[in-house]
DNA sequence: CCTACCGATCGGTAGG
DNA sequence: CCTACCGATCGGTAGG
């Protein structure tokens, strides 16, 4: 790998566990292998660093979308696909929860600009095909859509981080934190959207899940 | 107020904003009026007054105690009550769940034995009371105690911090997006936990919510 | 991609 | 609670 993905890589990994201002350009540079001054020579700043990391973050986002697309005109299976969508993004890395949470609270005014590009289009439409789903019968018709669609965001965020730091408190029967918060959350997110308790799981084999009733 | 006091309020906020290797004690000295060297004799070092600040934050949760216990014992109205505690404390200062969170990005392992100290009875009590209300049928049998009470404490953070960002998506109707966001996670925390979409909600006015099929 | 170096700022101390 | 000061480290540049 060529040392622009690795600076990359390293500052993301770095920016995620100690935050932007707690991580210097030397330590990143030692990390990949380079100086300080080769580092900036592929970023001419860190701002311009910082910059890159988030890019890249909404690049691996922007490869998800046709999948969610597919899921939201699919019919069946909608709910489950979504979610396995959501849930997948950020347990494939959960850095990326990390520097999304971090850079809202770091430049709120900045990320409510990407987040209302990256993310706008398709809670629209997904509410939209809620509204759908709530005209016929299917959904409950007290759920408001946008929200419960950024709410299911949010949790899902959060399900990565407080993961993390909960494990004397959930862990039982062998399962871990991640898992058990995991299940609660897809569980809770279906109960409370669908208007019949067995509705909208049909079909897809998922993520080794049953129907929310099943065991425990 | 005394400088003390007014050293540890101005670094809560600006740790909040800034995180905490992103405020200098320089900074918050001058925001006080006063010098860092003065600053310093209140907190001899900078990693004490974030355990000040911390301690602060996590004394203002204990406070809540009496009144979550209440709540769990009363027996009716039970759900609103600590709903009404959970988004209360955060409601009432943002800033609150901006420390927390990043207090867990920053420092997981120190976390998560303050966070089991702190909450791991609470959840534990409620998870229990939880129980007793699956048995008798008032609650769905497949809800998992300690991972619902986790996400939803998860989620009121993740839902103040969300509320600041994702404005343009949600507003409509002359409503903020906090209100909006609320209303709804509290519809869905309530329809995912009883078994009857009406149980849980008779008695209590509450903060402005009727039963959760009422408008919209 | 490196050596050498810059001014500014960092957390913290001495001494009063 | 302040003045004066410390060594270390910060992001960044010159020049090759």
């Amino acid at each position: 790998m060529d040392n622009r993905s690795k600076i990359l890589e390293t500052a993301a990994r770095l920016f995620s566990r100690q935050g932007f201002s707690g991580v210097s350009l030397q330590t990143i540079a030692e990390d990949v292998g380079i100086t300080k001054p080769s580092l900036l020579y592929h970023f001419p700043s860190k701002e311009t660093l910082r910059e890159q990391v988030l890019s890249e973050l909404f690049g691996h986002w922007a490869t998800r979308i046709p999948n969610l697309l597919r899921a939201v005109t699919t019919g069946e299976g909608q709910f489950e696909a979504l979610m396995d969508e959501l849930t997948a993004f950020f347990r494939e890395d959960p850095d990326r929860a990390r520097i999304l949470i971090r850079e809202i609270l770091d430049r709120p005014e900045a990320m409510r600009a990407s987040i209302a590009a990256s993310l706008g289009p398709i809670v629209t439409l997904v509410a939209d095909s809620m509204r759908k789903g709530q005209r016929s019968g299917l959904l409950r018709e007290n759920v408001d859509p946008e929200a419960y669609v950024l709410n299911a965001i949010g949790s899902a965020m959060a399900w990565v981080v407080a993961a993390s730091v909960v494990e004397p408190i959930v862990t039982g029967g062998g399962k871990s934190a991640l898992s058990r918060l995991e299940r609660e959350l897809r569980r809770a997110a279906h109960s409370s959207l669908f208007s019949d308790p067995e509705a909208g799981v049909e079909r897809r084999p998922s993520s080794g899940r049953a129907r929310p009733n099943a065991e425990r």
